[in-house]
DNA sequence: TATTGTTATACTCTATAACTATA
DNA sequence: TATAGTTATAGAGTATAACAATA
């Protein structure tokens, strides 16, 4: 909707995406990208994902807490939950017990090994965010996770 | 990795989930969920979707270049793209005339009906971004598309 | 040989309906 | 009846290999 650039095909044109770059959902999603291609990089010599490394995350933040609860927390759908939690289940990294209160729940712990391969883990996601968020201060980057948290929380901070 | 909290499932616990909230990654990808849920129930009433948006906002800029001219532009695999531009097609929103000067390719524009389509729906988008960035100024705005830019292009501004 | 567009395929993420066992 | 976890399923998004037509 800006550009002149009225080419026909010939050689190395450059496109003009200036009328997407203006949008802010359109450069989330470039830069979402860039950065989840290299944190599965970085997660894989763990066995992780980035879905799993944030289950994990909250599950040893959490410790007794159940798959709904958790699954809210992430903002996920329980039926796509219950395949992470069988994943981090089979690699030894948490134990599911059942709810002393509701024989229904189980309640999430990490084990030992999960806790240890999280804080390895942890460590090597605070460096890739370092790496890729080199370009800004921290000042900046501060500021960038708190605009991102204003846009998920919408302009009236709606809690529903 | 942060929280004491370690109780057991009794009723309302409050998850934390302070740790990840730190990572600018689990930001922007809960971010980035919640606005595009907005932003296809915004472009539903256009028969369009994120993507063919995109898509139909370049050709209507970039008149005449190639598909994978345009795929390399949203870096996306051109194996992907093939249905796109068949969706907007089929719609009538583009036209595929194969180039003059190389019979492979194909040059794609906007019909009249995609571009006054895409007139309406760009509009729609920027009530939606409007609105879903309403907590905050026009200068935040712009400095959060400014980072995130940087943080797909990388510490070191790499072009590769 | 290399490139454009294509098919086929696979894996991930997301969303919904419906079931089971408990409550 | 409602909830916790599960199964099955379907739709997007993303990635690679391999092919035909053309360069």
């Amino acid at each position: 909707m800006t550009g002149p650039s009225v080419q026909t095909i010939v050689g190395a044109t450059s496109v003009s995406d200036a009328s997407l770059r203006k949008f802010a959902g359109y450069q989330m999603k470039r830069s979402f990208n860039v950065l989840q291609v290299d944190l599965l990089k970085r997660l894989k010599p763990f066995g992780l994902r980035m879905v799993t490394f944030s289950t994990l995350t909250l599950i040893v933040d959490n410790p007794g807490l159940s798959q709904s609860q958790l699954a809210e927390a992430m903002a996920m759908e329980s039926p796509n939950f219950v395949g992470i939690v069988d994943e981090l289940h089979r690699k030894g990294l948490i134990v599911r017990d059942r709810a002393t209160d509701d024989r229904r729940a189980y309640a999430l712990c990490a084990t030992d090994v999960g806790a240890k391969v999280l804080a390895q883990a942890f460590a090597a996601v605070q460096a890739h965010e370092d790496q890729l968020l080199g370009a800004l201060t921290l000042n900046e980057r501060e500021a960038l996770v708190a605009m991102l948290r204003k846009v998920e929380t919408g302009p009236k901070g709606k809690t529903t």
